[in-house]
DNA sequence: ACGTTAAATTTTGTATACAAATAGAGCAGC
DNA sequence: GCTGCTCTATTTGTATACAAAATTTAACGT
């Protein structure tokens, strides 16, 4: 239990990410350090954290607030993720090793077994956005470029929220599980170029798929 | 004269970016707070932010050193840019004003200007360097894309870093004002494919520049 | 001499105290 | 009723104090 501070930030940001701190909800230094029978200190470097991470929004001398993001943000990001994932599997997809690939497969196939489980979508859905992030984290560890790592973990914050809460239509369901195993034989092939055109209309598939479904608020 | 932190943290950073803290230096908070005359609150907080730019690397309960980078990364650095760079290019073509053009080939003929003069390359060189940011950073403005604008310019503090030290050949020189003056055709013929692919290579070729020549220290 | 361990010093992490700035309530004027 | 102001109360920004951790120094034994 080392830094305060790191734990702080760590429940402040699954606090947002599970849409517990609502939409520009104002996050005040000393409200959240009582909350936590802690000073303002690690409070104040989690925050700051939170925002060079684009989950929090500072002004100065005014505080932070959750960030907020409109269709257009949305729409930056998922396009800056089509472009930066895709070069993630043309770089990964020369260095695959059998293990790799294996590994890959086996999260198709959890992936594919649990969309045809008939769990309730609450049970459901956390399982498969989990593996979702199996998936598209193994690819860019395998791309073996930490600044690129580093790029699309920036931008993938705000997905993230989205997710919890949006229900993916059964047939944009069956298409990302078919993407993935696409990606998979595309990389197994040692065929870089179809490995990231498919990446990329993958990410631009799940981009229409959450900006064409209404608000949810 | 707002906040300190700010302050701070613009010192410290261009100490970096000059070569004045040298590379994998340590920073004392204590040290630098006294040798601005300030408490470590503030300093501390500047390191944080210079840690989340990725221009210092702290370790927890161990402190901040100015961040190094090997060939490797400089590698991981130029693709990156060269990939975004490029996109900028893409969505800033369809927007480009004529006014917007008309920038940019002033900022091309400058630096032209300055090529041509026998200025020491003490002079020139930073006066060069400093008409390609403003080049660079004035495309990823007319792309209006805030996020591509963030992801890159995490990106180019460590190129910048190089910048002051590098002497380019006369060959590099201008091929990259050509490279420039050609991204401007192509952006006034409305042709996104050509201007991202020209700002594409522009980029690699100063990759190979770089790493080609051998290590200043 | 060398390596290992144990104190001493330095340095980071957190808490608290105070100053500066902002936001909000209440009131005056129109 | 609405706008603009002043004054109060929060809230942020910075300084200082203290505790925990790490690094350095010193001593000790083999």
């Amino acid at each position: 239990m080392a830094k305060i501070a790191t734990t702080v930030y760590e429940q402040i940001r699954t606090a947002i990410l599970t849409g517990e701190l609502s939409n520009s909800e104002r996050l005040v230094e000393e409200d959240l350090a009582v909350s936590m029978g802690i000073s303002r200190t690690p409070v104040r470097e989690a925050l700051r954290r939170l925002a060079a991470e684009g989950l929090v929004d500072v002004s100065p001398n005014r505080g932070a607030r959750v960030a907020e993001w409109d269709v257009h943000d949305l729409r930056e990001i998922f396009d800056l993720r089509s472009i930066l994932e895709s070069h993630a599997c043309e770089l990964a997809t020369p260095r695959a090793s059998a293990a790799e690939i294996e590994f890959l497969e086996n999260v198709c196939l959890e992936m594919e077994e649990l969309a045809q489980t008939e769990l309730s979508s609450e049970t459901r859905l956390p399982a498969l956005a989990a593996r979702n992030r199996i998936f598209h984290g193994k690819i860019i560890e395998m791309s073996n470029s930490t600044r690129l790592g580093l790029l699309i973990e920036t931008l993938i914050h705000v997905p993230i929220v989205m997710q919890t809460y949006k229900v993916y239509s059964p047939e944009a369901l069956q298409r990302s599980l078919h993407h993935h195993r696409e990606i998979v034989n595309a990389m197994k092939a040692g065929d870089e170029v179809w490995a990231s055109s498919v990446m990329r209309a993958h990410v631009l598939a799940a981009r229409e798929e959450i900006l064409g479904q209404p608000d949810p608020a």
